[in-house]
RNA sequence: GGUGGAGUGGCCGAGAGGCGAGGCAGCGGCCUGCAAAGCCGCGUACACGGGUUCAAAUCCCGUCUCCACCUCCA
């Protein structure tokens, strides 16, 4: 099975949109490894882009200086939420000579046309045009055109002339930088081939992204992608999640409410390709969901060498229904309890069994590896803090409200103290 | 204006013609020194109005509301 993810623009940190996609798609590839597919799965770095070269003018400071430490935040904050690495991880700027390359053959052909310095898709040469997304031309609304030289407004930039002060690379038609969308037809064609089975990203990049990635790659003569997937949306009250670093759905935030796992618990737990809107009363219900389970595998502790039950791998199948998944392992937590409750330890332990190997497909089991570092020390510390807050609560209770609020000062510093630490063990 | 999607019990969230997925919260009981955890039990929900059908949350027609995309965006 070959893959192609559209992955992050190393220009801010991460934010739980660009993770739930992630996860999603880690998900999947974990669920097609253990299905019996060998998995190639190729997941871009853009680290050439208007934003990327904005900031780097303006800071006074090489491209890569933002991209870099960027980059290994995602990497990092991927990791922390038990996603599998890549097969293959290209970097945009480390495939200029293919996309180079395919500009070439779509100027050949007669799909792209060079304009002072510019090239441009002609989408009037790709009759499928719009056939992704459904667009019909003559409905997109017209975009502040401030190009100069397309032919058709609906045309999109192939290479980009430099402006001065600019990071550059040399081209044929002069010193420039690919466009947005060319670089991931080109790396998919340089690790896939020319036709691979599933290209996933969000449903935001549908249009214009993989619209016009598919018109150049199949008018450059490559089949692309059999199939498409794109998962849904995060929205908080009604909107979608900004990249902003002070945004409350930043990772660091949430991560100062919940334990990575139940965050990934949260992002797989909703269909793939349902909108979620984010409340942190649905994050602490999702975490609380998910303690339900580890408690029951930290109490039988048993291995993880099971057959998945028929009810999760037929929900699985059914387009990655993850929410069915989950019933089935919630199910088996429940009569592993009530095996535990009339002491039938044999039973309990099949069915600990069972829940791991039903976890381990979707990253989430407790016992893995992936979550042993942190959650050590985090539960030290959680336990800590709760009998803190017991103490606090007798406090009140008994009219000491002096004392109540000074415990309380006390675990809001302990609190900001976890955070600016993790915040610091994501970001930097 | 165009395109895609969504409205399910207090909350989250599957399902897509016929036995109330699952979770969280809540209530009652068991257990427990108290609590937590766990166990047993408790719910007649599907935006609205029509229609089709023996049977509709699910199909059809109409209406309302919300979201996403059409501009950099997972």
């Amino acid at each position: 099975m070959s893959i192609y993810l559209c992955g992050p623009t190393v220009v801010v940190p991460p934010h739980v949109g660009q993770l739930r996609s992630q996860v999603n798609f880690d998900i999947l590839h974990r669920w097609l490894k253990s299905s019996g597919y060998e998995v190639l799965l190729c997941r871009n770095v853009t680290d050439i882009e208007d934003k990327i070269i904005g900031r780097s003018v303006s800071e006074g400071v090489p491209w890569w200086r933002i991209t870099d430490p960027v980059h290994r935040a995602f990497v990092r904050t991927y990791t922390a939420l038990g996603c599998l690495p890549p097969s293959v991880e290209p970097r945009a700027t480390g495939h200029i000579p293919e996309m180079i390359e395919m500009v070439e053959q779509l100027v050949a052909s007669g799909h792209a046309y060079e304009s002072d310095g510019n090239v441009y898709f002609s989408v009037g040469s790709y009759p499928n045009y719009g056939s992704l997304s459904r667009q019909h031309a003559r409905h997109l609304r017209a975009a502040d055109e401030n190009e100069r030289g397309k032919r058709d407004p609906r045309d999109f930039a192939l290479w980009k002339s430099a402006k001065p002060g600019e990071p550059v690379w040399n081209s044929p038609w002069g010193e420039g930088r690919p466009g947005w969308h060319l670089e991931c037809s080109a790396m998919a064609r340089r690790y896939l081939g020319t036709e691979f089975d599933i290209h996933g990203g969000g449903a935001n990049l549908i249009f214009p992204h993989h619209e016009n990635e598919m018109a150049q790659s199949r008018a450059a003569g490559d089949s692309f992608a059999r199939f498409w997937l794109h998962n849904g949306p995060v929205t908080h009250r009604g909107e979608k999640i900004r990249k902003h670093l002070r945004n409350p759905l930043a990772v660091p935030a949430l991560l100062d409410r919940v334990r990575p796992v139940e965050l990934r618990y949260y992002l797989a737990a909703a269909h793939y390709r349902s909108p979620v809107e984010f409340s942190p009363g649905s994050l602490d219900e999702a975490a609380a969901a998910y303690r339900r389970v580890e408690r029951f595998v930290l109490r039988v502790a048993s291995d993880a060498a099971a057959p998945l039950p028929p009810q999760f791998s037929e929900a699985m199948d059914n387009d990655l229904n993850v929410p069915q998944a989950l019933a089935a392992v919630h199910g088996a937590v429940a009569e592993g309890n009530a095996a535990l409750a009339s002491g039938d330890r044999d039973r309990a332990a099949g069915k600990c069994r069972s829940v791991r190997a039903m976890l381990n497909v979707l990253g989430l089991d407790p016992l893995s590896d992936t979550w042993h570092r942190e959650t050590h020390l985090q539960e030290v510390a959680g336990a800590v803090l709760r009998v803190v807050r017991n103490l606090a609560a007798a406090s009140a209770r008994q009219g000491d409200h002096e004392r109540a609020r000074i415990m309380e000062q006390h675990i809001e510093r302990a609190l900001a103290k976890r955070r600016q630490i993790e915040h610091a063990a994501l970001i930097r």
